[in-house]
DNA sequence: CACCCCCGGTTTTTT
DNA sequence: ACCGGGGGTG
């Protein structure tokens, strides 16, 4: 093993190889690199085997990276190796385990749209009016409760004879009792499920303690109560758990992360060893010292020196804006001149906001003046009207208990079945105690339907099946195709013939493609795991380096990464630190974090700016500067001409429109060109002969690899000879086949 | 009973 | 962009 590269506190902790470890790292100090190091050491120095191994993320993003990272180090024997996340680790023990706790391993998850509907299907029957209780409002209740592992009946102990509680304490059981009946969980669900099976089966949690020797956690500081559990619940006979996190970058406290689990840890874990990190590679001297100017404002942190190498650099240049537009030209100039003057590219920089909304006046800008640009989150793929409906499809193709998709999707396209034939199924089923989708089966049998709508429902109830039917032996990609026809959801939208439906039928074409990259990668690839996948993927998993673009973001969305230029934009009060934690002394220390984490990110310049007035629900508003920007040491900074940038800017030629009404850039690679009269069909590959050719290598679900000898087009005849099952004669269309690179 | 159009509300951070 | 409500139409 060699470790070179390492300072002697990395190597230290590289080579602890028992017991509790904590690592505390700061920004830039090169925790990744420790966490991979060790991994590796433990495999080639020590034979530990790569399957005791697993390491915790947050996010996708942070795993497959760490991932890579290892797999450079030890090569393939990575993939013996559990690398996640929290939820996606959960997901696998579910699969196998969660019928112990009874769920099927066909159980779906939740999206908080999921979520939404089904807090709203609670109202109904309880009488709950939304005016009264938000939905909102309620949902974020029960996710806090399950962040810190109260359940339901637990709620309603600790909550016994308070009146204004007995509506949320019904709602909160009524939700886990139809989730359960819908066969699906909460991203939530997915920590406490996991939890509960721990608990209930101890020869379960004794194979997973057994199974995982060594346990590596990256950013423990934003770990909440539920993670926290289950991270001792798997470490607790072996006590072999290496953390790694920064109690100065943890800003998920909102989300039930706890600080203290990083700042007890070596009371929860007694003997533990402590390595401190403090040796920053990725900043220059003065942006180092602007952040520490900036989080010693903290009390009670735990004390950290961090310092640096590098040289000092540039200082760090000030704006104030005259509103936000200005704000943006500002952005926009800045980045213009130092791609012009200096060796930068557009993929250098990066914009840091508080809120998501603000991203909208540097798209503007950008988009004026032709600035490529990629917004991280905001207006997601996956939150598509679109998408979602396809998503439900596939949720209810695999979990036929799904009552919340069946909703969604039993009248999308339209076919004529409305609100009051929706309430016939669901008061049917729930009379025979069964899910809407099997109330469907004799759909004859349920009161007051007839007719045209008995034949509509008859019709969805035979095209789910049918396509179930398929799950088994069909691709994913071809139980997609089929769905897509036999739904018509293509033809609905070519009917309405609006630009926007012809957008949604790109988006349509382009969630193929993901599930078309999800078989190719996938070792076994099929829709269960496809959902999985999809449901707990986040936009910052999705986003690609090399494109070229200038990058927007939130501060959150830029936790982990890092660029050679940075723009903090919007530091005002009321917006960052954000207006709601004025009045609460952590969470306007949890903003400094945010702040903190911001100033990080950049390695050579730092730009940071605000605006004298702003737009504000539809208000021109003044503004004040952040706390922030007063705590920032002058010394490090430099103020730029303001009159320069303040001088009036062109309107976008758009039309003035919404406040939403944000148009996202095409994903490169991903954007279908529109020529001329194509005909629709042709865009999308249909399994029937699909390009199979002679001498093709095929890859078939049941048979294997082999390679096709004869292809009869129009008897969608395909000859093929199978390495291990010899010749076979099989249909191009219905085959489970795809071609091998 | 279902559909369509128009209008208004929405704006912290997200696995 | 999406959702929900109101009101008109078929």
């Amino acid at each position: 093993m060699n470790l070179d590269g390492l300072n002697d506190v990395q190597r230290n902790a590289v080579l602890a190889t028992e017991g509790p470890i904590l690592v505390v790292a700061g920004a830039g100090s090169g925790k990744t690199r420790v966490l991979t190091h060790r991994i590796a050491n433990l495999v080639e120095a020590h034979d530990v085997f790569p399957s005791s191994i697993l390491a915790i993320t947050f996010t996708n993003k942070a795993a497959s990276e760490m991932k890579q990272r290892i797999e450079s180090l030890v090569g393939p024997v990575t993939s013996q190796m559990w690398v996640g996340t929290f939820h996606a680790i959960c997901v696998r023990i579910l699969r196998r385990d969660g019928d112990k706790i009874g769920y099927s391993s066909d159980f779906v998850i939740y999206d908080t749209t999921d979520q939404k509907a089904l807090v709203k299907s609670c109202y109904k029957t309880l009488g709950i009016d939304e005016k009264m209780t938000p939905v909102k409002s309620s949902q974020f209740k029960i996710s806090a409760a399950k962040n810190d592992m109260i359940s339901a009946e637990q709620y309603e102990r600790d909550h016994h004879g308070d009146f204004r509680e007995r509506e949320f304490i019904k709602l909160y059981k009524l939700y886990q009792e139809k989730l359960k009946q819908n066969q699906a969980m909460d991203f939530d669900d997915l920590l406490l499920k996991t939890i509960e099976l721990f608990k209930t089966n101890p020869e379960v949690l004794h194979y997973y303690q057994k199974r995982f020797r060594y346990i590596h956690v990256d950013e423990y500081q934003d770990t909440n109560k539920a993670q926290y559990t289950f991270v001792r619940y798997l470490s607790a006979n072996h006590q072999n758990l290496f953390v790694v996190g920064d109690g100065d970058q943890s800003i998920y406290r909102w989300r039930g992360a706890d600080i203290r689990n990083i700042q007890e840890f070596e009371q929860d874990y007694p003997g533990a060893q402590i390595f401190k990190l403090e040796q920053n590679y990725r900043s220059t001297k003065n942006i180092l010292s602007l952040a520490n100017s900036v989080i010693k404002h903290n009390p009670g942190r735990r004390e950290k020196n961090l310092w640096t190498e590098a040289e000092a650099g540039e200082k760090i240049q000030y704006y104030l804006a005259y509103e936000e537009k200005d704000e943006a030209r500002f952005v926009l100039e800045q980045i213009k001149k130092k791609i012009r003057d200096e060796d930068y590219k557009r993929s250098d920089f990066a914009i840091l906001y508080r809120t998501n909304a603000q991203s909208r006046a540097f798209e503007d800008a950008f988009m004026l003046d032709g600035m490529p640009y990629k917004v991280v989150g905001g207006a997601k793929f996956y939150d598509r009207k679109e998408i979602k409906d396809l998503m439900a499809y596939l949720k209810l193709i695999v979990n036929t208990q799904d009552d919340i998709s069946f909703q969604r999707v039993i009248n999308e396209p339209k076919r004529n079945l409305g609100d009051k034939t929706v309430e016939k199924i669901q008061n049917h089923a729930a009379m025979l105690g069964v899910s809407m989708l099997d109330a469907c089966r004799k759909a004859a049998e349920i009161e007051g339907i007839t007719g045209k709508a008995l034949q509509n429902i008859e019709a969805f109830y035979e095209m789910i099946m049918g396509l179930k039917a398929n799950l088994d032996t069909h691709f994913v990609t071809q139980i997609f195709d089929g769905l897509i026809e036999k739904s018509g959801i293509i033809e609905a939208y070519e009917r309405e013939g609006s630009i926007e439906s012809d957008g949604r039928i790109d988006n349509i074409y382009e969630f193929r493609v993901v599930i078309e990259e999800f078989e190719k990668r996938s070792e076994d690839p099929n829709l269960r795991d496809f959902l999985a996948e999809t449901s707990l993927m986040s936009d910052q998993d999705s986003l690609e380096d090399e494109n070229n673009s200038v990058l927007l973001m939130t501060v959150h969305a830029s936790k982990g990464l890092e660029f050679p230029a940075v723009f903090i934009v919007g530091l005002e009060d009321q917006l960052f630190p954000s207006f709601r934690s004025m009045d609460d002394e952590e969470a306007l220390e949890e903003e400094r974090r945010l702040c903190y984490v911001a100033i990080t990110r950049a390695e050579k310049l730092l730009f940071v700016s605000h605006a004298r007035n702003r737009n504000h629900f539809g208000r021109f508003e003044a503004r004040q500067p952040s706390v922030f920007l007063k705590e920032m040491a002058p010394e490090f900074m430099e103020g730029l001409e303001e009159k320069k940038f303040a001088q009036t800017f062109p309107e976008p030629k758009t039309k003035p429109v919404s406040f939403f009404d944000i148009k996202p850039q095409k994903k490169q690679g991903k954007s279908t060109v529109k020529v001329g009269a194509e005909p629709v069909q042709e865009k999308m590959a249909i399994p029937e002969n699909s390009g199979f050719k002679t001498g093709d290598k095929i890859m078939h679900k049941a048979f294997g690899t082999g390679m096709i000898v004869t292809v009869d087009k129009d008897k969608d005849t395909l000859t093929i000879v199978f390495d291990a099952h010899g010749i076979k004669k099989l249909s191009a269309s219905m085959a489970p086949i795809k071609t091998i690179g």
